[in-house]
DNA sequence: GGTGTGTTTCCTGATT
DNA sequence: GAATCAGGAAACACAC
C-alpha cells in the first residue's frame, strides 16, 4: 500500500535542489535517527493531537505501526483521512472499525498522546520556513511508506527502515509524480532504472546525510559498492542506468 | 575500545 | 575535453 496525499505538489525542474528540500527535512527527517532515538527525537514536539494535520495524523500512525513492529499493509490507510481534530473525535469503536484489531493499539497510542500530556506528540513543522506546507513535505517524507519500510531489510541490515542509499533511491524511483524529473524507471518489471538528473539526486542525498559535498561521482562509488551485494546489477554500456538486483527489496509492484 | 557495516573521499585509468 | 564508469584504497561515522 502506498500512502497518497490528496494534494501533492511536485517540484518544478527549476528549483534548485537546495530548494527542494525544507529546512525541517534534515532536521528531523535524519534517516539515522530511525532507530532507537527516533521517536524521542522526531516526537519532541509540543502540538496537541487535535491540531495535527492530516499529514500529522498519517506520520503519527506510521510511527505507531513501526513501534508495535505491525505491517502497515494491514490496515487501510484511507480510513485515517482525516485531521487531528477529526482523529480526536473517534471513540474506540470507530478505531476498531476502522483498522481491525490495530484499532485498539492506536486508540491506546492517541489516548497517551491527549492524556500523558502529549510526551509523544507529531512533529508539527511548525518551524517550517520553506514555500511548502505540510503536505507538501508529504512529498519527500512519504516516501518511506511504512509498507515499503517493513517489507525491505537487506539481508545485511537489520535497520527495517529506508536509511541507505539504494533504499533512497528506490524511494523516489516509487515517487515519480513527487519527485518528478530525477530518476525514471526503464523498465519498471525488470528493476531498470535511469538518473535523469545524476548531480540533483546526488545533492538530495547529501541532503539527507548532512553532507553538503556530496557529488554524483561520490553517489555512483556507493551505488557500484552494492554490485557486489547484489542491491544492484550492472547495465553495461548505458550511462546513469543501474538495475536492481536479488537483494533489493520493495521496488517491485507487486511487493506495494 | 574493537569490530563490522555502509558509506565517503580520493584516486587512476578506461570509455562514451 | 567533459562526463561517466569502474574499482582500489583509505578514512569516516555509527551501531553493537
Amino acid at each position: 500500500m502506498v500512502l497518497q496525499a490528496s494534494s501533492v505538489m511536485s517540484i518544478p525542474a527549476t528549483v534548485s535542489v537546495d530548494n527542494q528540500l525544507p529546512v525541517s527535512w534534515t532536521t528531523h527527517y535524519n534517516c539515522a535517527d530511525v532507530t532507537s532515538g527516533y521517536m524521542s527525537r522526531l516526537w519532541s514536539q509540543d502540538l496537541h493531537p487535535q491540531n495535527w494535520t492530516k499529514y500529522q495524523v498519517w506520520e503519527w500512525l506510521q510511527q505507531t505501526l513501526d513501534m508495535h513492529q505491525i505491517d502497515a499493509t494491514s490496515i487501510p490507510f484511507q480510513n485515517f483521512d482525516l485531521d487531528g481534530r477529526q482523529l480526536c473525535n473517534m471513540s474506540f469503536q470507530d478505531f476498531t472499525r476502522a483498522a481491525g484489531s490495530v484499532g485498539s493499539i492506536l486508540f491506546q497510542s492517541l489516548t497517551d498522546l491527549k492524556w500523558n500530556d502529549f510526551p509523544c506528540s507529531i512533529l508539527p513543522f511548525k518551524e517550517e520556513s520553506s514555500f511548502y506546507n505540510t503536505s507538501e513535505l508529504f512529498d519527500i517524507k512519504s516516501s518511506f511508506q511504512p509498507n515499503t519500510i517493513l517489507s525491505s531489510p537487506t539481508p545485511s541490515s537489520p535497520d527495517p527502515r529506508g536509511t541507505h542509499l539504494w533504499e533512497f533511491i528506490r524511494d523516489i524511483l516509487l515517487n515519480p509524480e513527487r519527485n518528478p524529473g530525477l530518476i525514471k524507471w526503464e523498465d519498471r518489471s525488470e528493476g531498470v532504472f535511469r538518473f535523469l538528473k545524476s548531480e540533483a539526486v546526488a545533492q538530495l542525498w547529501g541532503k539527507k546525510k548532512n553532507n553538503s559535498s556530496m557529488t554524483y561521482e561520490k553517489l555512483s562509488r556507493a551505488m557500484r559498492y552494492y554490485y557486489k551485494r547484489e542491491i544492484l546489477e550492472r547495465v553495461d554500456g548505458r550511462r546513469l542506468v543501474y538495475k536492481f538486483g536479488r537483494n533489493a527489496r520493495g521496488w517491485r509492484e507487486s511487493e506495494k
